[in-house]
DNA sequence: GTCTCAATGAGAATGATTGTCAAAAGCTTG
DNA sequence: CAAGCTTTTGACAATCATTCTCATTGAGAC
């Protein structure tokens, strides 16, 4: 077992903070447009490293949006779980469905696959939006 | 209702018969490295063009690497469907989860969201990669 | 304090995708 | 078939997210 040691350092805090903030997905361009906007110095680079470490160490959820760029947003629970994202204005839920990581499970043994991983987001518009 | 009107050129059917040929995912810039390779003088940003418009007509399906590369596949029938990738090899089956779909619809309303869409997709290794 | 190594940052580099715009190619009609 | 009109194409520039490089900085251990 692999264990990485992450050293706490401010930019690191301050990336978490602000995640913790803003609780809609966000891309690493505009968490360190908003970070600087606060009068942050944080590199655009380490903010891109940041949230990669969080992502890998099951920090913050990452998703792509329709558009190929990747979003991230702190996660509340440890669990696997999936998302149900307004198009219109961002507000994410997070949704969980047994029925369907066994409904994966099957499907793959089915077909031979091992070693399976799946991703499934949801999208539409909330009620707030569609009026 | 719109209806848009697509010329049948030679480029178009290049990139069709490839597709045909090939029923693994492959990205636009393969496709069209390929393409040269056959000796057919397809140009990069038509090849694009080209899967963009398939994909919106619903001839190919478009998917999203990992690392966010968009990936085009012929799409065998017009069903709404899901895929099984081997992450080694590439190959690919389709499958169909109607219980999915169900439960996504189900969600959706139970948190007010309308004018749904998923995306769900199942990486693995196939039984032909593990040995 | 000092030593060591991970972390940072500025900017260059990469690489997929899109935009531009003049030239070429499909239809349609005469 | 020719003319006219419109879509499509292609070479190349432009975007834009993401990654790489490498000298410098900061954290933790002793």
């Amino acid at each position: 077992m692999t264990v990485t040691v992450r050293r706490p350092t401010r930019q690191r805090a301050a990336v978490a903070a602000l995640l913790v903030d803003i609780d809609d997905f966000m891309s690493a361009q505009d968490l360190h447009a908003r970070l600087r906007a606060q009068g942050e110095t944080v590199g655009l680079a380490t903010v891109y490293r940041t949230l990669q470490a969080m992502a890998t160490d099951g920090d913050v959820d990452m998703m792509r949006t329709g558009d190929g760029e990747a979003v991230y947003r702190r996660c509340s629970t440890g669990h696997h779980h999936h998302h149900l994202v307004c198009r219109s204005c961002g507000r994410t839920v997070e949704v969980e469905g047994p029925a369907v990581e066994s409904w994966a499970d099957k499907i793959s043994a089915e077909n031979g696959f091992s070693d399976v991983h799946h991703t499934l987001e949801i999208f539409g518009t909330c009620a707030a939006c569609q009026i």
